[in-house]
DNA sequence: TCGCGCATGTAAGTTGTTACATGATTTA
DNA sequence: TAAATCATGTAACAACTTACATGCGCGA
């Protein structure tokens, strides 16, 4: 249900298109709401039909037309009720969690792999989460609050990576030492 | 497709009833895997269908049936295959974040409230994790490799939960910050 | 010329949620 | 006597994933 939500709050600050949309979702979006570019299309379609949102097609040259999607009155109103009702917070659901918990049928090397590709992730993330921090919102204190609520957002994001490394950095503490007391 | 193994990692520690693993999961996997119980009896459906696990109807007086649930060898061995086999993250959707990304629509004393909810939340499910934490990990060390590896998992809960409220800190600061300057 | 970015979708299948359904026992 | 715990499910719906489908322009 709230996929729609996310998709009015994203156009809420400015027109896109479906894939633009696509984009924000993998990149500023990224700790917010995820979302398949099918989900999207699909989702769209029915904001469209609810209208809660106008479209325009932009056509264009040696390209499908560009369908530029609005956020209309409705729309805001929709997306104001439901941004002032509360929500449970978001079902856990990790495999990675589920690994550790039947631990004993896991395979040290393998599972030394998994967790460098996992690092690996979660510093890209990081890395670019800090660096949209450096470059939109270096001083938060002079920020408009509109900013200033999306920057909290962004903060979770890496505020969360960071507690992901520092936990790594246990579990991986955790395999050396059982390394150690095998041989 | 995980929910699957949730629950074989599940019964892999010991045989359970769906009341059970309801239970379980929403205690001490709360921080691993959700799921409801009528997803729980389905899929125990299905693992029966796949042969990977067995099931023991235990009578009752004045009550329906038990129906206990036990990992056989297909069973650990599809296990073992799962937990040795790389899966991405899992994906991030979270309302309360789209909230604030369209935080000027906000209203601000409804906000407050709902933040002082879900810090509630976060603080009973911190203090949950903490006291499993004291009476079944306190010395890690000397624990046996399959409680340590279940002690990493419930850490992360730890680590996460507190990192919530040093974020959630943040929030109200900013927001306090705003009353100041509206007034 | 090969892959990537742009730009849109459909179809089928799986997973997850919500509502409905029952009923005895224990605890406050 | 009311609520919580024990104990199991079905049915309908909504959300999400995976695979399929197309095709131009641009840069290496």
């Amino acid at each position: 249900m709230s996929l729609k939500f996310a998709l009015l709050a994203a156009l809420h600050e400015e027109p896109l298109t479906g894939y633009d949309l696509n984009h924000k979702f993998r990149t500023r979006l990224a700790n917010v709401w995820n979302a398949s570019h099918q989900q999207i299309y699909r989702e769209l379609g029915k904001l469209d039909e609810e209208k809660l949102v106008s479209v325009e097609d932009v056509p264009q040259k040696g390209r499908p037309d560009k369908r530029l999607y609005r956020i209309n009155k409705s729309g805001q109103e929709a997306l104001a009720t439901w941004v002032n009702t509360p929500h449970g917070r978001p079902p856990v659901r990790d495999p990675l969690l589920v690994k550790l918990f039947a631990g004993d049928l896991l395979d040290p090397e393998r599972f030394s792999q998994e967790l460098a590709e996992i690092r690996r992730g979660w510093l890209e993330q990081l890395d670019y989460f800090r660096s949209v921090e450096r470059e939109h919102f270096s001083n938060p204190a002079e920020m408009p609050p509109h900013f200033r609520f999306q920057h909290l957002a962004l903060r979770r994001g890496i505020l969360g990576m960071e507690n992901n490394l520092t936990w790594l950095d246990e579990v991986e503490a955790m395999l050396e030492g059982l390394d150690c007391t095998d041989g």
